[in-house]
DNA sequence: GAATTCATATTGTTGAACAATCATACCTGT
DNA sequence: ACAGGTATGATTGTTCAACAATATGAATTC
């Protein structure tokens, strides 16, 4: 296991500060899926008091990266492939509905351009994290169109969640190469304002993303 | 203040017994918007330990019906205006999702007549707060339709945060009472199988329903 | 080998204590 | 009188220790 130190302070409470350090190893799969987390192990490796670590893991069952059960504890959760095809439903859903309220030069859609040129240099590096990485921020963008702090919010949920599950696979690193011309593609669609073509180019992406998440699920889980 | 025993004990922990009571008690407007909540006095109230009403605030914070300020302690969310819009930014794009995902003899659409129905005949009695909570439950029923549990887990935070705004408001009685025959107008047209027009008819309830609140809104506050 | 009982460990909850931070009233100086 | 700074008091943030309630696992019994 690596290290847990969290004397990095972040602004606001330690109680955050724990749950976004937590965040960051939950999503580099540090932790096993499924696996429970004893509140005094954790609590000890973290250096902060039972108390504090149960409003941490509070914290991360809201954002469903952990689940909790009654007088149990608390577990890693482990997303099967309804929970993949759920996912996605999601992603269609409020993908396909900030894209249909796109209007022309809005800030969203500039930084998606910017967003969508760097996975491009990044992945001629080959550094496959960051292409990850970028491509994410690329489809938050994407939803800020819709201009919906709750829309937001809510895909941010399930980003993190699909962000846990590459983290749970082995060999995703470049699993998201091939998508970035269809990024750009998709941006030049968009602001050329052809709406009903950018929802197309979506929903292909989306379908095609959703299958290759789903091969390497069952090629590592079975 | 009413009271606010919560000897009542339902399944779960006890947190999540007064987050439960807690609720109710925000939806039906017996805090004030805006309004801060002392720990101490809070937790007095209900009769539990500062420590657990800390785990209930963390809970119905990410709800979304209360709102942490650090350092500051957590206050009664006050929706303005623009969370109005914002919340039906979000009944469109996933109700709308939704609709256009119907299939034919889905038990969502069954519940949804049956509810339609109830609706109809709580109305006929005068019963304008079970219409309410009905209304509520047509269209957690018509997002159901998705067959996501993340869209209604996301549906239904939207939904507790537009109960607040209507417990807020002192005349919300009735407010439902024109959609009764849209509804039931909705469901005929769904279980028809023509999801275009159903589509348009949840338009024209939403941009109504909106309407309506923002107005009720301004008049009792702006 | 299956079911029951018992012992152990973990979670759920409480209360008290202290540090850190904020709000308020008071004071000072010009 | 007023702006600014300071001290005071209250509230939140965090930790610790203890106990009750519940689950886990092993030993026992049939």
């Amino acid at each position: 296991m690596a290290k847990l130190s969290t004397k990095d302070l972040q602004n606001g409470s330690l109680a955050e500060a724990v749950a976004a350090r937590m965040r960051e190893l939950l999503i580099a799969g540090e932790f096993a899926p499924g696996q429970k987390l004893s509140e005094q192990t954790v609590a000890g490796q973290f250096e902060v008091s039972r108390n504090t670590l149960r409003e941490v893991f509070r914290l991360l069952t809201s954002q469903r990266l952990l689940k909790h059960i009654a007088n149990r504890g608390v577990f890693v959760v482990a997303p099967d492939e309804a929970a993949v095809i759920d996912i996605y439903r999601v992603r269609s859903v409020i993908q396909k509905g900030a894209v249909q309220a796109t209007v022309k030069g809005h800030p969203a859609l500039a930084r998606m351009r910017v967003l969508s040129e760097q996975a491009k240099q990044a992945s001629s590096v080959g550094n496959w994290r960051q292409v990850g990485t970028i491509n994410m921020e690329f489809h938050r963008a994407m939803v800020e169109l819709s201009d919906s702090p709750r829309l937001s919010a809510c895909f941010d949920l399930v980003l993190a969640e699909l962000r846990l599950v590459f983290g749970q696979l082995k060999d995703a690193a470049h699993l998201h190469e091939p998508y970035i011309e269809l990024n750009a593609c998709l941006v030049r669609t968009l602001e050329d304002g052809e709406i009903p073509a950018a929802v197309l180019q979506l929903e292909a992406y989306l379908l095609r993303s959703e299958r290759g998440v789903l091969a390497a699920l069952q090629r590592k889980i079975g």
